[in-house]
DNA sequence: CTGGATCCGGGAAGATACTG
DNA sequence: CAGTATCTTCCCGGATCCAG
């Protein structure tokens, strides 16, 4: 992109990230860790191959990114976030916040990722159970998915890992989904709906929200 | 732009706002308050009017600003934020602290307008003297500027006004701005560089980050 | 003067095919 | 798997012109 050629900061910042597609590979480096070329491609439909060469050139060129070779074993290119582009989670937290009444209105035809959602579900979660012992809900699978963790009042979203054995696992079209953790609908009709919960009903329904009514004393 | 065509928070906010020029727009308008057309161009330079144009219309169509006519003496249109545009706010915010370590390396040429420093400003500055009463210091001055007040611990920065009488009027080149707000630059040594304080000296130091060296016991 | 509209050239983005 | 090459399309930038 072409500088803005202005001494502010936020110009200069948008001179380094405000490129197209240049925010949403850190989204994608932000919720699932170091990927592979490849790995990008999958969480950014619509990018052309060429441009993510690109942009990732940019971006290492920029200090926002580094590409290092993964272990032996596998011989592939891991390309991770710098502290620099980690810090750029602000950033992304505040378009998040930003765009999600958007996401009532869903634009038809759009694709989607279930690992997205662990962005909004970040500040959506919280843990109605602070004095349980901890559980783990995941969405969707170890593909495309993300792996919400409660314990002692805190939330924390993760990729999935194969290390964990998540209490129960949700699966469930997206737009459910985000009606579901902003209270909108609650777990029983969200159900009747096709959302589907395997594993513990009572792990998940300690991250939604409190609609009020149920909170037993 | 191009929708991303994603079901993403953050996609559909860079669909409304990824737009080149856009977030600068809001930066004008959050920094300066409701903008004439031309006043938008002074505080825009390089955009194309054209552009402007366009950008306004979009962000009109997605209720990020309003058009309203100014009240009859003077025949001419203002563009506000609405409440929705005032929301991003937060993503400015993060955006101005992610670009403020390139501060300190400069595109040669670039320009400058005194207000865009307002927002920096607004995390840099503290009030170093909160039992005395308040003060305000200009920089710049009515026609690019803003107005910081330190008052009872609390510091506002906004747009300069002439209902107010500054304590200090502050002149000086951008880069010894930031040397000076950041404390790489003590304020003498600054005046040495061409800083030019026109008032109270006290107001000025008073907002400035204590370096450690001066705060009486 | 303000607030644009119009036209045009260049370059970035997009689509697709291909390769080490 | 990780890109490159090529072609097309369309957005951006710059200049100019115009209506109220």
């Amino acid at each position: 992109m072409r500088s803005y050629n202005q001494y502010c900061s936020m110009a200069r910042a948008l001179d380094v990230v405000g490129d197209r597609w240049t925010l949403l590979i850190v989204r994608e480096l932000l919720t699932q860790g170091p990927c592979r070329f490849s790995d990008l491609r999958r969480g950014l439909p619509g990018i052309a191959s060429n441009l993510l060469a690109d942009r990732l050139r940019e971006m290492e060129a920029a200090g926002v990114v580094v590409r290092h070779d993964e272990p032996p074993p596998i011989a592939a290119t891991l390309i991770s976030l710098t502290a620099r582009g980690e810090d750029l989670g602000g950033v992304v937290r505040e378009l998040v916040r930003w765009g999600a009444p958007l996401m009532f209105t869903p634009a038809d035809g759009a694709e989607f990722r279930m690992h997205w959602f662990s962005l909004p579900a970040r500040y959506l979660c919280q843990d109605g159970a602070p004095d349980e012992p901890a559980v783990t809900v995941r969405l969707g699978d170890l593909y495309d998915g993300c792996d919400i963790t409660a314990d002692g009042g805190r939330v924390d979203v993760q990729p999935c890992s194969t290390e964990r054995r998540p209490d129960a696992v949700v699966t469930a079209p997206p737009q459910l989904l985000v009606a579901l953790f902003t209270g909108t609908t609650p777990l029983r009709a969200a159900q009747a709906e096709g959302l589907v919960v395997d594993g513990s009903h009572a792990a998940l329904e300690r991250l939604l929200p409190n609609t009020g009514k149920g909170t037993d004393r």
